[in-house]
DNA sequence: TTGTAGGCGTTATCAC
DNA sequence: GTGATAACGCCTACAA
């Protein structure tokens, strides 16, 4: 009951070769019914199940994907790790799971990991750093998929994310049309497009408008740590303070939420919200929170589908960018500004 | 720039034979430091990186674990992940994730995966069901871990959990001892060790008051599906309602919550509300509420730790059992009960 | 201290 | 249809 069976002893069990065994196991090649019939017999007997490792070696590409996000306890990061594990179940492909914790330093330690072969391609959410180590990747003609968010200026990975600059508009068009003027921006870091896109799309629907930018209600933060909660202090610590603010860091919805209601600030009668990404418990906190969602599985489709058609070479080399649009959801934060 | 270099690339590169290198590699066995230095430049310069799927053919155990969680959409699982990740990294291991959606059948065919030995070791949250797969697992020498919870009757693996007994006495004791005397239970499944230490738990602190057990207010639910609600809606509508209820189901507090928010149920006045697991918006919803709160960096750690030594055989066969206590949180969502 | 050679478990290529 | 046999890339006796 120690050592597993291997391909021979099944082959000596039924009375054949080797070939015939690994035949029958993949399909390729001919195969007497009635050895196929003894063949599968002994596997059953033996409880064989052939070495992953084994097949790898001698084979193309392994069935596994590396998934390298930044941090599982986000919900939508951790959504997001529940529907890729899904989709590549869906289609026999392993998932090898890392995170970066935001870390660029933990991130290239994956990314040397990576390099090792042991994965046929990679989703993943960069953390805007380490770029030379992700060129090597794809160098090595690793499948790279970024999923989410990408690093601008590298062009040879495919790109998975929403449509960042059409969400951001809406979110502060809505705003805008509910008679806000003066609206915050807590973006994620500008390292990273989702940061860029989202401010492009803010300005776009303030442009749009004719409102000005004030450059002291964009505040981008970092995903890591609480600075969320500062730029917040300091908005609404100013002459004019926003009347609304989008936070389109979903790292930082609960600092900013938790900030909001120690300062007794009061949503959406003295702001008005929107937040980036749409969590299981944002309707029901109170008030239940307007949205904009993230359509998480189609994500996770895109991306994996990305990679495993890659990994076998069925799509042309040019670089993709999937965008698939995200849903706005009023609920009860936002509102119009108090007069005077 | 295509086929990545191997071992012998560098042997050539750096003038040595193969053992060479990979005593360099592996630091087993001596070198000479001038010989050293070659090849490590050659390796350098090469970019090369030994291919897993070669080492662990030729080796013993794959340096990979599987994760086996029920659901990444559950904060709880997600945070455990997130550290067991962590943990696994720190310790050079690789971690494969995969999901049973609480559903029987696809835990089998994750387990069915496992046996191909691509890991060398699994931690997992079992359904309950497929116990012959997991023993014949064990029975191959795999170390498996349970987390969380684990089968009644499979002795033969490790399980690290909180004190579900404790945690649950000590939860129903708070509401005894605010004067409660009917109170709800809504706990996971029992097919499987939290749901049946839960209980007992429950049914300890009662015997401890002298209070009599009510059928009624114990009310199990699987992970899945939405019948948290229903059976809130039950209890609610017996002729002796529950003053408070104990949701020992991470899976279904907000199915709870949601319903009873609905039901314009006002907690604590109408209900004191005990959850299992604090998730990370249990502090940001109205009112605050009273949680058991489980140390999931405790929880990773052990778990990794136990798979870990197993691997490398560092421990006596006997199956270990790690319990680790739960932390109460006294919040606003108990009171007193209403009198009258 | 170093190099040679055999083995790990599959798949794939060919003769038969 | 079938069965030897050579890879696949690394590790590790064992010999030098």
């Amino acid at each position: 009951m120690k050592k597993a069976a291997t391909i021979r002893d099944v082959a000596a069990r039924a009375g054949v070769s080797v070939s015939v065994v690994s035949r029958v196991l993949n399909d390729t090649g001919p195969v007497a019914p009635a050895k196929r019939a003894q063949v599968l017999e002994a596997i059953e007997e033996l409880g064989y199940r052939p070495k992953a490792a084994a097949r790898q070696l001698s084979q193309e590409r392994p069935d596994t994907i590396g998934l390298l996000l930044a941090d599982l306890a986000n919900p939508f990061f951790a959504r997001l790790a529940d529907r890729v594990v899904a989709e590549a179940r869906s289609r026999e492909l392993q998932v090898v799971l890392m995170t970066t914790q935001e870390d660029p330093h933990l991130e290239e330690q994956a990314l040397r990991t990576l390099l090792d072969r042991s994965v046929g391609g990679v989703i993943g959410t960069p953390t805007g750093h380490n770029v030379e180590h992700w060129e090597k990747l794809a160098k090595l003609e690793m499948p790279v998929v970024f999923v989410d968010r990408a690093i601008e200026g590298l062009d040879q990975v495919d790109v998975v994310s929403i449509e960042n600059v059409e969400s951001a508009a809406t979110a502060t068009g809505h705003l805008l049309d509910r008679g806000h003027r003066r609206i915050g921006l807590v973006p994620g870091p500008l390292d990273t497009t989702t940061g860029i896109e989202r401010v492009r799309g803010y300005e776009r629907a303030l442009a749009e408008r004719g409102v000005a930018r004030d450059d002291r209600l964009v505040r981008p933060v970092p995903f890591r740590g609480e600075s969320g909660a500062d730029v917040m202090a300091q908005m609404l610590a100013l002459d004019e303070p926003p009347t609304a603010v989008v936070v389109a860091n979903t790292a930082q919805v609960r600092v900013v939420l938790r900030m909001l209601a120690q300062g007794r600030v009061s949503i959406p009668d003295d702001l008005s919200l929107v937040v980036f990404d749409d969590n299981p418990w944002t309707d029901l906190i109170q008030p239940p929170l307007t949205a904009v969602r993230q359509p998480i599985d189609m994500l996770a489709l895109h991306s994996v589908d990305l990679v495993h058609a890659r990994m076998r070479q069925k799509l042309p080399p040019s670089p993709r960018r999937v965008r698939v649009a995200a849903e706005f959801l009023e609920r009860s934060s936002t509102a119009e500004p108090r007069t005077g």
